[in-house]
DNA sequence: TAATAGGGAA
DNA sequence: ATCCGTCCCTATTA
């Protein structure tokens, strides 16, 4: 079939229909292939004929392709990351995935159905195939339709269709959540039309920059067509319309969010502070210093789109300034804010930030942890407190239960929270019960964890705002260039054999307390700190991180660190330029903040959680060197070879990978001998390390408990490492490959792709 | 009075 | 399924 070509002079307004009787035949293409060029020949037969100003591939299972090399790319991707989740973004292919939550998000971010169907033909290179766009359909006409609002401490449910409430209330886990004394309220809906909060980048400009680049004209329609309809969200006809309402009780909240994101209809939570006149308003404003950098802006013009505020979630890297973000919220929103984070450390920080940044007065800022318990005196103000703390379920002390009292006994404008990878679905919903908020905002480094709860986090919270590119951040010089390599360290032999006899355990130290890794951190700790890096090393492993680290007569902090100690290491880190490294266990992840450091070394890590490796990694993106001429960070993870070790690491690079980084694999140093007195070079001190591993692990085994638990999965784990020993050793693209084919075999299709593609599909 | 250690929880 | 680290609370010092 000879491709047909598609014309400029298709408008915005025709009807997504038209796009049906230009379908090709592609629905008969067996997708059951997993070679992705297999797809990518078949698909050529319905290229367009000026495909190659059009960047994108549209596969039927709703995967998206972008060639980053595109003069549109920066267009695309802007487009893309509203509407799919990136997958991965290498070098030149970047993937993407359209899912029921993307599309739910781009929705409530304020893209219309036929604007994102519009937009993805254009931009592909050949006709998109018929089932993604009923699938876009079907994800997305009805969001948007039913709204919740929280009104006085009660919780509604709103829609100015009648009949949607109907078949809510028809079905029974919502109608049992009702509150059905006060009955139905109707009322009339305020005519309201405010001006937009933050302003889109001029279209003049941008007209003229796709103008330069070639850029197909129906193409460039479409792109400022689709930003025009951001900027004038407000719903047609809602003017003077009913509103109908029920309510629903709060601690239900949560339930009727998850039944209606499964009824196809999920409810879009916004909140309209400007006409909020019962909550007393917070004076807040940004000191005239303080400056937004353009993605935090873009981040928070997707959350303010239309003059209110929606709740979701913000995905920017460590360093990137996530604290300015919720900071400039507060400022917009300028009513009661309450801040929750991980740590009491970061309660702190908070602080700290909100006084630099804003024009808000110490004494409306109250920090509420185990010690202390202030409160702002004035109507409205801004708490900033732990997750552990307002979800705490034990027996409080009368501080405390005085001032849960005092949080339960106001409307929150905004609730800010903080890291909200790292907390428990579980946590979240106590909070979410035990807190009346209007608005959430979500603010987090990763998405990803490793026990796929991360989908909760859309009801829970919302939808994904805004995501930004890593790579981006860094080309740009808000974060700093990574150079991450993968140092392969062979087993010494006594070693080895140790290793293939010894329970799990064993294993694990026997692997990080390698000769050869040992000797390989010697290495490269003499190489950084002799060109000037600040140095952390992290191990999980606490027994071996204090042999290496009093082997190399460093400093180290590990949980049994007490604060003072931490705090007085950390300033010497900071500011001696005697003390170049240091060694941190996994208190290192997360609430310490590191500002010198350039170089990061791995030593052992907790199994295969990208969410880890993502957090080490912001650790030294935010060097402050990163704009010097040429400056790199260094991230290097120490791996033994033929071990559980490098099943481990190729599950953590993922996520690495997935945000375009590309791996260096180090098989050997060289002149790694002339490392002045390098450690263990003898075969005597290797078999005396030996020695002292087993024993004391033996020890602690008996110690812990005197059950052996000999496991005889050896043998069976050898096994899985050797083949992933054997893809891998084709250099860093085969490293991808075959990663990257892994991570799609574990993810299954989401039900609603099942009931477009189900025609005999199965892998 | 504040710093600190130890128990229990999630 | 386990370990590690953190948090809250209470009790004990100096």
């Amino acid at each position: 079939m000879p491709p047909r070509k598609k014309t400029s002079k298709r408008t915005r307004n025709d009807e997504v229909e038209d796009y049906d009787d230009e379908i090709m035949p592609v629905a008969e293409i067996s997708s059951d292939e997993d070679d992705n060029s297999d797809n990518l020949l078949t698909t050529m037969q319905a290229l367009k004929a000026d495909h190659e100003n059009r960047p994108l591939w549209v596969a039927d299972d709703g995967r998206i392709f972008l060639e980053s090399f595109s003069p549109i790319v920066e267009q695309a991707q802007d487009f893309l990351v509203a509407i799919a989740e990136p997958v991965s973004r290498p070098t030149f292919i970047h993937e993407y995935k359209l899912t029921p939550y993307s599309l739910y998000a781009a929705v409530s971010v304020g893209l219309k159905t036929h604007d994102i169907i519009d937009v993805l033909n254009r931009l592909s290179k050949m006709v998109v195939p018929p089932g993604i766009n009923e699938f876009i359909k079907s994800c997305t006409m009805s969001v948007g339709k039913v709204k919740l609002v929280l009104k006085q401490n009660r919780y509604f449910v709103e829609s100015s269709a009648p009949d949607l409430l109907k078949v809510l209330l028809n079905d029974p886990t919502i109608s049992s959540a009702r509150v059905v004394k006060e009955g139905d309220e109707i009322e009339q809906s305020r005519a309201e039309k405010e001006k937009q909060l933050f302003q889109f980048q001029s279209n003049d400009k941008k007209e003229e920059d796709l103008k330069e680049k070639n850029v197909p004209e129906d193409i460039l329609k479409a792109m400022l067509q689709i930003q025009e309809n951001h900027e004038e969200n407000e719903e047609i006809g809602e003017e003077g319309e009913m509103l109908h309402s029920f309510e629903i009780m709060a601690s239900h909240v949560e339930i009727v969010k998850k039944r209606c994101i499964e009824l196809d209809l999920p409810m879009l939570e916004e909140y309209d502070f400007k006409n909020d006149l019962i909550n007393p308003n917070l004076e807040i404003d940004l000191k005239p210093s303080t400056i937004i950098r353009p993605y935090q802006e873009k981040s928070l013009s997707k959350m303010f789109g239309n003059g209110r505020a929606r709740s979701g979630i913000i995905v920017l890297p460590c360093g990137a300034g996530k604290t300015l973000v919720g900071i400039t919220a507060a400022c917009t929103v300028k009513k009661s804010i309450l801040v929750l984070c991980t740590s009491g450390v970061s309660v702190e920080q908070w602080k700290r930030q909100f006084m630099f940044f804003s024009s808000i007065p110490a004494n409306k800022i109250a920090m509420f942890t185990s010690d202390s318990k202030e409160r702002f005196s004035s109507d409205a103000g801004i708490v900033i407190s732990t997750y552990t703390m307002v979800a705490f379920s034990g027996k409080r002390s009368h501080d405390a239960q005085k001032m849960m009292e005092f949080l339960q006994s106001r409307e929150w404008g905004l609730l800010i929270l903080d890291e909200v990878h790292v907390v428990p679905a579980q946590v979240f919903r106590r909070v979410l019960t035990n807190i009346a908020a209007h608005a959430k905002l979500g603010l987090t480094a990763t998405l990803v964890r490793e026990d796929e709860k991360i989908g909760d986090l859309n009801f829970l919270i919302g939808p994904k705002l805004y995501e930004a590119n890593w790579l981006d951040l860094s080309k740009q010089g808000h974060i700093a260039n990574v150079q991450c390599a993968e140092v392969w360290c062979r087993m010494v032999p006594e070693f080895y054999r140790e290793y293939l006899k010894s329970s799990a355990d064993k294993q694990k130290v026997l692997y990080v307390m390698n000769p050869n890794k040992f000797q390989a951190c010697h290495y490269l700790l003499n190489f950084h700190e002799s060109r000037g890096d600040k140095i952390i090393v992290f191990s999980d492993n606490v027994f071996a991180l204090k042999k290496y680290a009093i082997h190399f007569k460093r400093p180290f902090i590990y949980g049994g660190t007490s604060q003072a100690e931490r705090v007085a290491i950390l300033q010497q880190f900071q500011s001696n330029p005697n003390v170049n490294t240091v060694f941190l266990s996994k208190v290192g992840d997360t609430s310490i903040d590191l500002p010198e450091a350039t170089c990061l070394i791995q030593i052992s890590s907790h199994y295969g959680s990208r969410r880890q490796e993502a957090q080490r990694l912001g650790r030294i993106l935010r060097a402050k060197r990163r704009n010097d001429e040429g400056f790199n960070a260094f991230f290097y993870s120490l791996v033994s070879t033929d071990t559980q070790e490098m099943y481990y690491s190729s599950k953590r690079q993922q996520f690495l990978i997935d945000q375009g980084y590309a791996f260096k694999v180090i098989t050997e140093f060289k002149n790694i001998e002339k490392t002045p007195n390098l450690v263990l070079s003898s075969k005597q001190e290797q078999k005396e390390l030996l020695q002292e591993i087993l024993w004391t692990t033996e020890a602690d085994l008996k110690e812990k408990d005197d059950e052996p638990k000999q496991s005889s999965s050896s043998s069976q784990s050898v096994k899985r490492t050797k083949t992933a020993l054997k893809s891998l050793s084709g250099g860093d693209s085969m490293a991808y490959l075959e990663i990257n084919q892994a991570s799609r075999v574990e993810k299954p299709r989401h039900k609603l792709f099942q009931q477009y593609f189900n025609s005999g599909k199965k892998k």
